[in-house]
DNA sequence: CTGAAAGCGCTTACAG
DNA sequence: CTGAAAGCGCTTACAG
């Protein structure tokens, strides 16, 4: 079962091999009847072109890499999903490369990605490693980075202003009139985590408040994460009135075990999250959070790839992008009970 | 910036291309001075190896694709990760086709495919066309298919036993006492949901109850539909007190519109989803669910897939694997009011 | 133990 | 308007 190849094609039509390739892609004039023959005979024998050799030859593969730290995380898998999208729309595949937050396994993508020699990728770090994206860049790849910054200007950057976020979300704890609020966080040194939280404190700082350290608690970003955070947050002395949960998955489990420990929530504590996952409005209490900008950020980071590789070069610009989040107030905040 | 090539280190090493890719890929002993010779002069160089080139050379991508009907959906969501994780184990890349539950989309995604040459490809079939599959394996594309089937002898597949999985939930609400059961499905003409569904109504005929065709609910696997779904059941006259759902995202919708409504779950409507997602201990009501073996899922269909492409060739029996779901009783159902 | 050379299936200057 | 041929960067028989 030896695949058809363009020679056979060519052949079958009585054309040469340049002639099918140039009614293949519409690069030159052919007439018409000749066309026809050729197509006839494409039909005929089943022909499927192989872009392998396509690529190798013309230097593009069509394919972009798409690097996210944990693919379960529903924030990375819905980015996942809509980038995946609109690559399609553009023509291009999405090789999905899930480094599960080791930089070990992201180091060997970056190698793969290299040999496979992609368009480009959209590259969200999985730590605070630079070499990785240094590789990459050095190799020729075309890179936007997004959600997580890598501090060197060898890309274009799409970012959440997390820093701002967390002072909204702070804030809007603070209007409720709570003053001991705890965080539980994502993976230490991760960029956005740690912005949050530094809006958080500087939104109690404004109102004189501080946020106690023995309230910040490390996460991952994972269910059992929040599950185990708001264990330890409860069984404190003097526990917080409310919580900001640095992610929605988190905040669901950390609701999930106030429950079990029969602390009710918004009445005993209130629980913000982050992200806004297509479940936030469906649980119980529906979960009030920051809506992250996901479909832009999606569409931006692409969009800027796509240009990127399509320019035909070289003194691009690398240009760094800010979004917003938003405060969608639903269920698990309330005014604290005086 | 040119990339640097084989030749490139071979010039620098002194030595032949041949040797190069021997010391590469192990393929032939080579004296030991040479062969330091030559990873200094990769290194020097910085070379990484073209698989571009490899592929177009040995027929091999070591790259599979993977369909998927709906990457919002937290089952497909996961068992793509997990797939993804096994692949890279063993050296493979993935390349994430979304069909969006579009024929189309799944036709041209399928043609990329085999564009592209990936070494072979897990399917999840988007609906009931069966010629994807066929054009599939026609071009010689080694494939499994997963979780849904596709009547035709092509490929090895793996499945859930729905049928005994939907008996199996379904035994469970009448062993509470429900009489009165209602079904919110996934998208007309999709295997699983309808087997769910006949299995629901053999549990129920075997205690001499009936289906009440106006409780089957048409739903689409997504919260949106559950929400719908729910809402369409409470306005009935004389609403079921017990609904099987058929998986947890349109579950935990479905509980969500009920209490929007003021109807308590458990206690005055019990829900079982399907799928046991990640999410479903940590929803309120936790979720009663019927829990899919995911990991074992994509472990077979990846490991046979991995198997049917190293098999030399070619006498390849198809098979059939069947695996069963556990139920997973949590809160969400309880004892009908008498 | 190693090298020279063919060839994978395309695209694209170069001729005519 | 079309074809002959080079070449993309590897791997792998074939010689020696």
């Amino acid at each position: 079962m030896k695949r058809t190849t363009m020679k056979d094609v060519a052949r079958r039509a009585g054309v040469s091999t340049a002639t099918v390739s140039h009614v293949i892609n519409g690069t030159r004039h052919v007439e018409e009847p000749t066309r026809q023959a050729v197509i006839a005979a494409m039909r005929e024998l089943g022909y499927q072109p192989n872009s392998i050799a396509r690529s190798l030859r013309s230097g593009e593969t069509k394919t972009i890499g798409l690097m996210v730290p944990d693919a379960s995380n529903l924030f990375f898998a819905d980015i996942a999903r809509r980038i995946e999208n609109i690559g399609y729309e553009n023509g291009y595949s999405v090789i999905l490369c899930n480094s599960d937050n080791d930089l070990a396994k992201q180091q060997e993508y970056v190698n793969t990605l290299i040999a496979k020699q992609v368009d480009g990728v959209i590259f969200i770090s999985a730590g605070e490693s630079r070499e990785d994206l240094e590789r990459l860049t050095a190799s020729g790849t075309p890179v936007v980075v997004a959600d997580r910054d890598v501090p060197l200007h060898l890309a274009d950057v799409v970012l959440l202003d997390n820093e701002a976020a967390g002072y909204v979300a702070a804030g809007h704890l603070l209007d409720l009139g709570h003053e001991r609020i705890a965080c539980i966080t994502g993976p230490p040194g991760v960029g956005p985590s740690m912005q949050r939280v530094t809006g958080c404190q500087r939104a109690m700082a404004e109102r004189g408040l501080r946020l106690d350290e023995s309230l910040i608690l490390p996460g991952d970003f994972t269910i059992q994460a929040g599950l185990r955070g708001m264990e330890t947050l409860l069984d404190r002395p003097s526990p917080p009135t409310a919580v900001f949960v640095l992610n929605d998955m988190m905040a669901i489990g950390a609701i999930s075990t106030a429950r079990r420990k029969g602390c009710r929530v918004p009445d005993d504590l209130s629980v913000i999250g982050f992200d806004d996952i297509e479940l936030a409005p469906a649980v119980n209490p529906a979960l009030t959070t920051m809506a992250q900008p996901v479909q832009e950020m999606a569409e931006i980071a692409t969009g800027r790839l796509l240009e990127k590789i399509h320019s035909s070069d070289s003194n691009w610009e690398n240009e760094q992008i800010i979004l917003s989040a938003e405060l969608v107030v639903r269920e698990s905040t309330a005014a604290r009970k005086s």
